[in-house]
DNA sequence: ATTTATGCAAACTATTTGCACAAGA
DNA sequence: TCTTGTGCAAATAGTTTGCATAAAT
């Protein structure tokens, strides 16, 4: 029982199956612990390994790693789109000018930066909730267009 | 003085000069009170119009009413970019599945739809906080850096 | 007269897709 | 073997840009 065995396994529990190339981005995205990473850079990072992957497949593999929870696909202001490894309800601090990610924690009691970095301030604030149908009342509106 | 001419004076107070189709499309954006739309939107509502506008004129425009305040660049989740006529600090609901935004009002005392509409849930909630560098510390920061 | 905006088409970036081939269960 | 994933290249969507022309101050 190896690390790559472990990352498979890993992969296998999400319902996602452990490819050749969906191993090596996962070792690339879970490796160094938690990171913001975007399409392109990851394929740069995968330049040194082993296995070959291309762009296409590491957007194909992203989108399905985001499904199956694994990574959470985070919009920036719709100026960037990367993908987060930690999966945990957090929000995000965005630097534009440096094109750099801090994570806001829900909560904040461990200490890790939940304040605004020193030397920065507020430009804007963004907040989107993406709402879905409520399954039970999908079904009744469903039955009442139905009979429209 | 006619409502052309108070347009092309909110333009002017804004520090936007107001051509021909800069009015064409503020008309558009603000006759109708509180809208959000994207630039392909407006550009076919355009097509209505008397004043022809070319698309790369409408996102120019777009983007020119934004930095000057006139309209507020949304991006929903990295999924659709529109602009909202609302300057004032809100949030916005966004099903995804019928492609609708709903404001979310910073103060909710009024009683306009501060809650999860009827027959929706939450299926996720994304806010990014944009962050500048504090004009006084980027002074002092700069000094750093020229003795570093 | 001088500055700034517009139109058009072309360039560009990010992302998705179709299809033949390869790999996993 | 059967299903699902991958590579590639081409397609697509959204947005930006260069340059000659036109309009605003």
């Amino acid at each position: 029982m190896n690390y790559d065995d472990d990352m498979a396994a890993h992969l296998s529990v999400h319902g996602v199956r452990p490819t050749r190339q969906r191993l090596a981005i996962a070792n690339v995205l879970f490796k160094d612990g938690g990171r913001h990473i975007d399409a392109t850079c990851l394929y740069v990072e995968l330049g040194a390994s082993a296995t070959k992957v291309s762009l296409a497949t590491v957007y194909n593999v992203l989108k399905a790693f985001d499904k199956a929870g694994l990574v959470r696909r985070v919009a920036l202001g719709g100026e960037r789109v990367l993908y987060d490894t930690d999966t945990s309800n957090h929000h995000h601090f965005f630097v534009v000018s440096e094109d750099r990610v801090i994570d806001i924690k829900a909560s904040n009691a461990d200490g890790t930066s939940p304040t605004i970095p020193d030397g920065y301030r507020i430009s804007r604030v963004e907040t989107v909730i993406h709402l879905v149908q409520d399954d039970a009342r999908v079904f009744a509106a469903g039955t009442l267009l139905g009979n429209a």
